[in-house]
DNA sequence: TCTTGAACCTCTAGTCACTAGAGCCATTAC
DNA sequence: GTAATGGCTCTAGTGACTAGAGGTTCAAGA
């Protein structure tokens, strides 16, 4: 049995953040010591594992909540579960394509980032207020 | 003279957006007609143009509030707005370093996204349990 | 001039995924 | 027994908006 502490330590997972999870339905409540105090159980670590592990992969609380809906049911969660990691991964596509054209955007703004020296004139502001000065759509 | 809706329609900003603008201090509070609707001149648009081509780049309410500080101040200005600038280059390239790590682990997770069959065994929900079977560190 | 309907106003509360702090209680080691 | 550490609940704050209620003003047509 691990205390909230542990669990945290183990899981690298904040200590309100696991009781956020709790709160939210997202990792079931465990038994409580006489003092009320959390004690969870290997089967709680692995849940948590599991959340933290999606969330570092950008997974909303709402699609974790649909994955672990689908582990009880193996039948037809081969499918559904793919379709939530397929949404995940064109996300991921969009936001790196996004970000992308704003770093070649800010990279022709700013100037001297790189250790070089700063530009006689003043480009960032100019650019900023102009917009017709930009390379790209965004 | 612009109505706040038509201040909206040229920026492509929400009228609740300028509202919450004005409210935060970024945007001016404009005049007002007799029957206290907002009117906005000329700078108004501009103000707001800046403030959304900078949030279009990723910048935070904060770092625009700085930048709209400095454009008062030529003296000072240019360095200092390079480097607000530069903050947000690294941050953008921060993001797609990391989204880019996280692609490449969805994309070993995720089968089937681009159209083909999806597989017999089901690896989306084993691989978010366990985080052993992940390439890369995240 | 009157009426209608769209656009405007303020205010409160909700979103997401936490994070911070206050004030109190339980556990554990010495 | 006592002190340190860690746990508890509850409320409120974060950023950048968004939604909704309930009321007012404006501009155009009859």
């Amino acid at each position: 049995m691990f205390t909230i502490g542990q669990l945290s330590e183990q899981t690298g997972v904040k200590v309100p953040t696991i009781r956020y999870y709790e709160e939210t339905g997202l990792l079931p409540a465990p038994d409580r010591t006489a003092g009320n105090q959390r004690r969870y159980d290997a089967a709680g670590l692995e849940r948590l594992s599991f959340i933290r592990h999606a969330r570092d992969l950008g997974f909303s609380i709402d699609a974790i909540s649909g994955l672990i809906a689908l582990q009880g049911h193996p039948d037809q969660s081969c499918k559904a579960a793919n379709d939530i990691a397929c949404a995940q991964l064109a996300d991921a596509r969009a936001k790196i394509k996004k970000l992308k054209a704003l770093e070649k955007e800010l990279n022709r703004i700013a100037k001297g980032c790189d250790g070089q020296g700063v530009s006689e004139n003043c480009y960032v502001l100019a650019s900023l207020s102009d917009h017709a000065l930009c390379e790209d759509d965004h």
